[in-house]
DNA sequence: GTGCAAATGCGAATCAGTCGCATTAAGGAG
DNA sequence: CTCCTTAATGCGACTGATTCGCATTTGCAC
């Protein structure tokens, strides 16, 4: 999103009150190439020089988590959650499980998939989250240079 | 898995002694349909008449995982992780976020897709999670008659 | 401006999951 | 079968992410 006032309209529609705190997260989300944790961004936000506290910025990411506005990612390993803008464009990730870089794919081959989950099981499905698991590159490279197999 | 030799022979081919904690925890949860928690399992564990303590779960459940004998997965929401047994198909699941009930599904749909990816992003795919949120039969129904829309 | 509900800060509380260490028991060698 | 090594277990303390209660502040409709 461009500018600020947009995010007061998100939040308007939602009848969320646009505070200063909910515009600086929304921000920091949107200015985030890739989602982050609540503490990553409380401290980006301590950084950038705003008083904020953790709670403030649970409270905040939960509920526009909850209003579709953001979205909510568990990535297991580290069990922390991380949150991203929703983008309109829709996002898969390929997640190392060495390093855990996290590549965003854009393509989602799912629709017609959900239409017949919906038929069949008289399921009406309103999101999906697909993540895939292995090596990046760099790792498969130097797993294969040590002689450990993947 | 039919029956507890074939355990047995897996625990051993991945060097884990075959203990009977191990043994009680696979048959659990070959027994359930569904994905279960730690705390679930441990309480089933106990109804049964087996002593075991919480730790011990956790860490069957970590060392089978890593082991790729069961798969864990961490549905949103209430933060818990869950297990299941690694049967030879591979399944998704439909959450219903109202009810929290879980269809498993057995198709997929996604071979191409993930070699497709493979090849764009050099990434070497292992494994793949996909999860479905909406709502349930029984709770879009009733929701309907409520008149709250989903 | 005024008023009120929503939002925030702070610290305490919760709670799934982990860890250290002493004890038990698999399972291989002899 | 017995002994030995070492993985597995129990127990309780601990951790670290997230949540909660409550007093205070702030957005915003009138
Ligand atoms: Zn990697
Ligand atoms: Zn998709
Ligand atoms: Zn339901
Ligand atoms: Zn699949």
């Amino acid at each position: 999103m461009e500018d600020k006032s947009q995010y007061g309209r998100m939040l308007k529609k939602e009848n969320l009150r646009n505070t200063s705190h909910r515009q600086s997260i929304l921000e920091a989300l949107e200015a985030s190439k890739e989602p982050v944790s609540a503490e990553t961004l409380y401290l980006t936000l301590r950084e950038k020089g705003i008083s904020i506290s953790m709670s403030t910025v649970y409270r905040a990411l939960d509920v526009l988590a909850e209003k579709n506005i953001i979205v909510k990612t568990d990535f297991t390993d580290n069990n922390k959650s991380l949150f991203e803008i929703k983008r309109e464009e829709h996002r898969h990730h390929l997640v190392c499980v060495k390093c855990r870089s996290v590549i965003p794919v854009m393509e989602c081959p799912f629709h017609e998939y959900a239409r017949a989950l919906e038929r069949q099981f008289g399921f009406s499905i309103t999101g999906h989250k697909l993540e895939m698991y292995g090596y990046c590159r760099k790792c498969s490279e130097s797993m294969d240079k040590s002689g450990n197999a993947p």
